[in-house]
DNA sequence: GAAATCAATGTAAGCGCTTGCATAATCAAT
DNA sequence: ATTGATTATGCAAGCGCTTACATTGATTTC
């Protein structure tokens, strides 16, 4: 039994079954080396004394962890949730664990985050966006630790990505905007400082003005931070100038959902009088009213495919390969025709 | 430089800096115990190398690693992000690290977290609700790891808790229920199995009726996850009963939210027709129309109380003291009088 | 100026595991 | 039986760090 108050040791178990460590940590890592006579009676000294591996132990002598780690922006809202569960889903499958940690948005938390994480053993890495300092990818060159980019797609960028094309799909949003009438067109996107998601779908809607005859630059581009009551707050300010904007087209859900909020507070109708178009297609998108037309993510098969191809990083099997998946606009209630039609 | 390749080593520190592993140790450790001039001349060394201590080494070295673990039932929705997010503030004011995982509301699941977690080396735990194999808390007491419980409040169990009364607050909202004059009450609860917080509520909900003269025995209870869906279809169940409800206590937000979107689609009026209420007072809660009646829990304070507790029971300055924080009913438009007032 | 004291640094023993290599056991073939 | 080829197991060297203890050198005290 040895001492009840400390978890046993390899060497505990080896003593109890009467072989040597090698022979036990080959029993449980390699059991086809191992005689099954042998191995049985290993197994249940494993059983007897309620064994767990140390895992630090394991990751110094291995060099290996089957770990992955994820760091989000922020877990306040469930812009990364079922993105993230299929991708831990994913990774289950294939035999890793998942630990994710939230940098809340700050480059310097997401670069202790990286650190504590490859410092904690992960083989590889999930990370959010494009948008970091070079020395971050430095470490992660030095540490020689895989790393994989979800939410953003960008064909030649440091790092491989799994994503969408943000510019791509605001375009095509505001165009559904315009083709419906709306000239006076106005944005609330998110911070794009360190953002390129952000940046991209802002660049998608000057894009798409641009082409359809309109000046990006007398369109109002509210920057703040995804937050409902962030969007409210925009959203008021938007209709108190003008002239008032018969569009808003925001740079997610969180924000569209805060901009019909304050709609619904303010008495003014949507879309009767002001049309709101969100982004990612959350659950909450779905729920308000009215409902918010918006881009539809896959987050999950995004989630799949990012831990299908960052495990065979990490296995050797592939050097990263980026997927661009497709993003479509989902028709709700939220977008209607401009009020005065007939001017 | 060494091998550029590979990460430096405290060694490779030590001998660019010519002092012994144990100096440049300490002066990352214990930065008092080695005079300034050696330390200025370690630390130039440290970043010339870039180096980062490895983990693994450490807290194999030191059994001990500043890192927190927390297991929650779902990352899908937010009902435990708001408070996660303020325990994990507050850890980073203490030093430490959280890593976080989702068992999925699968107690198996749970419990290989847990496992990779303590190997992993977490200096402590937060877990959510009582509920769990008692082999968990062998293990835990085996391999002494103090572990916190939190959003449940059960004075007597295991572990100790940070968390709050379930069963008061779901009788108290039943309470204003039957204030406002329902007779004909129903409960949309979570899954009540491995769940005693979901279990607590309907408790609640059974001993408010009880002490207002109305039979428990009649109360339809829906039993479901907690996912909008679900809310949506168990509302549908219970709006095709006679005689139909005129009140739905909703084990929490979401399934509130899912009940009234559903109430949308079938064109019942909330709450003249019915009254609906939830549990949590998630952002979604004031957001949808009618905004959700629902029991406030002091997300944000139950996590930094528990970041608190939990760091101090890792360090040995408490045994875990167990709080129970105050909940409240936010009345909000979805909860009004039953519909035929004067019968 | 020698002895005693104290601060700064070095030495080296682990921490619990994996794994290359050496050795022992087994088996088939002569 | 003997040999050689195979397979199963043991030995022991790390992995990169922390830390008790030993050593050194500087400073104080009489």
């Amino acid at each position: 039994m040895s001492d009840s108050r400390t978890a046993p040791t390899l060497n505990d178990v080896a003593r109890e079954a009467g072989v040597s460590t090698a022979t036990v940590s080959r029993c449980l890592n390699a059991p086809d080396k191992v005689v099954e006579k042998t191995r049985i009676r290993v197994l249940k000294a494993v059983d007897r004394l309620g064994y767990t591996p140390n895992f630090a132990a394991q990751v110094m002598a291995a060099k290996r962890s089957f770990t992955i780690g994820a760091i989000i922006p922020t877990m306040d809202n469930a812009i990364f949730a079922r993105g993230l569960q299929a991708f831990q889903d994913e990774l289950r499958d294939r035999g890793y664990t998942l630990l994710v940690s939230s940098s809340v948005y700050s480059p310097e938390i997401e670069q202790e985050q990286i650190r504590a994480l490859v410092a904690r053993g992960a083989d590889g890495l999930l990370l959010i966006g494009h948008d970091r300092p070079k020395e971050v990818y430095d470490y992660l060159d030095q540490h020689q630790v895989p790393a994989l980019v979800a939410w953003s797609h960008l064909p030649d960028a440091l790092l491989p990505s799994v994503g969408f094309d943000n510019h791509g799909a605001l375009r095509g949003i505001t165009e559904k905007v315009i083709d419906m009438g709306h000239r006076n067109i106005a944005m609330i996107s998110g911070v794009t400082k360190g953002n390129d998601r952000a940046r991209d779908r802002v660049k998608g809607l000057r894009d798409a003005l641009r082409e359809n005859g309109l000046d990006p630059e007398q369109t109002t581009v509210i920057e703040t931070s995804y937050d409902i009551e962030q969007g409210a707050l925009a959203f008021r300010d938007l209709m108190a100038s003008t002239p008032r904007p018969t569009a808003i087209i925001c740079g997610n859900d969180v924000l569209a959902v805060g901009a019909i909020r304050e709609a619904h507070k303010l008495g003014i109708a949507v879309p009767d009088e002001v049309s709101i178009t969100g982004f990612d297609d959350m659950e909450l998108a779905n729920v308000v009213t009215p409902s918010v037309t918006t881009v539809h993510v896959p987050h999950r098969e995004m989630g799949r495919k990012a831990a299908r191809e960052l495990t065979e990083m990490v296995a050797g099997t592939s050097k990263g390969r980026s997927t661009c998946l497709d993003t479509s606009v989902v028709m709700r209630e939220s977008l209607g025709p401009p009020p005065s039609q007939a001017r």
